[in-house]
DNA sequence: GTCTATAACGAGATAGAC
DNA sequence: GTCTATCTCGTTATAGAC
């Protein structure tokens, strides 16, 4: 039952995860029916429901796998091990992933539909966005260590601007459809805590 | 029939843009319907029709409506004439106001939903982004002119990264009921321009 | 300007056959 | 694991009375 499977054959679930990520990420938790899906899998509403009881579940799992995800590429990060610099400018390059196929961030996405969510999928984003501020933050700590990076107050303050900065500057490209905007953004949202070669450091 | 009204007894078309306004701004266009308004007014859904044929009529009604209230902010802000830095501390004040009511920007929210909008709609949230980044502009040139900010590439670009910061800052912020949040992050998006006490200026 | 009534449709969800 | 068929509800929108 597992052979012979074609790339694009793995089992039904995952599937409607991707077609259902997408969709989220493109449209909204509020802008996609189960039919969206049913459509584009050419399967049955019915179908769906066998997989994901309620939608509220499938948003659940779409948060379990992006998160996951995501925190995997962070690690990944980690045992690169190039400059502190490089790692921050690859986090905005996951970001810049994203927006490259004209979607935002999931979690971006939620957030904006917050207060319209199932609570087990809020409480998801609360946490999706506490492990990208504490990864960052030991970077951050890290770069400061290091003499490599100079910033003024607490590293978490400044993980919350960039997070909250990239986030930003997705929400406001996408529109346009322009992705240089959210790259030059990005660069001067990082820009402030390495000072350029002959330019004096910042501190308070 | 215009005497005797008390604050909140304006004309009805007034008093469905500010329900429709509070409602998409914290739970998204795609987040509430008519019957919404209409029971937080007590009137019914007939009724809103007669004043906005459809929900897209009502959208574009509230962009413009809120693009003018802040446009209007903004002009504000210029007659004011306080220091460059103090435009910028209100700038990023006129968010906080939003955020303080829970609320998102009406456009921020829209840019996330932005591809399920009619095409109206989203050419007024364009609209928007333009006219901030284009006062927001102007704003940074003086301070560079006069010598109160210094920062490196196009005033445009930073402009837009202010745009972007602000919003993505009120959009992590909400879901954690935390205006401090905002207000840090705000706080170091714009140190950066504004070099400190006895800090050399960063210019490159 | 607001109402009742209803049309027309799409949503999430379930039962039960295969 | 997927189907057909159906249910129930909420959605936008309209017709026509008051």
């Amino acid at each position: 039952m597992a052979a012979g499977r074609g790339r694009d054959d793995a089992g039904t679930a995952p599937r409607i995860l991707d077609a259902a990520e997408r969709l989220v990420q493109v449209r909204g938790f509020n802008g996609f029916s189960y039919a969206d899906i049913a459509a584009e899998l050419q399967i049955t509403k019915a179908a769906l429901h066998y997989h994901f009881a309620s939608k509220a579940a499938l948003g659940e799992a779409l948060i379990a796998r992006y998160a996951g995800r995501f925190m995997g590429a962070l690690a990944g990060l980690d045992t690169a091990d190039g400059t502190v610099r490089a790692k921050l400018d690859a986090y905005a390059g996951l970001y810049l992933q994203v927006l490259r196929n004209r979607s935002m961030c999931l979690c971006g996405m939620l957030a904006a539909e917050y207060q319209t969510l199932p609570q087990p999928m809020q409480d998801a984003v609360i946490r999706f966005f506490d492990q990208n501020e504490s990864w960052l933050e030991s970077v951050l700590e890290q770069g400061r260590a290091d003499g490599s990076l100079h910033f003024a107050g607490s590293a978490r303050d400044i993980a919350r601007m960039i997070v909250g900065g990239l986030e930003g500057a997705m929400l406001v490209a996408r529109p346009y459809g322009d992705i240089a905007r959210f790259q030059v953004a990005a660069a001067n949202l990082l820009a402030g805590l390495t000072p350029a070669a002959g330019e004096p450091a910042r501190t308070r």
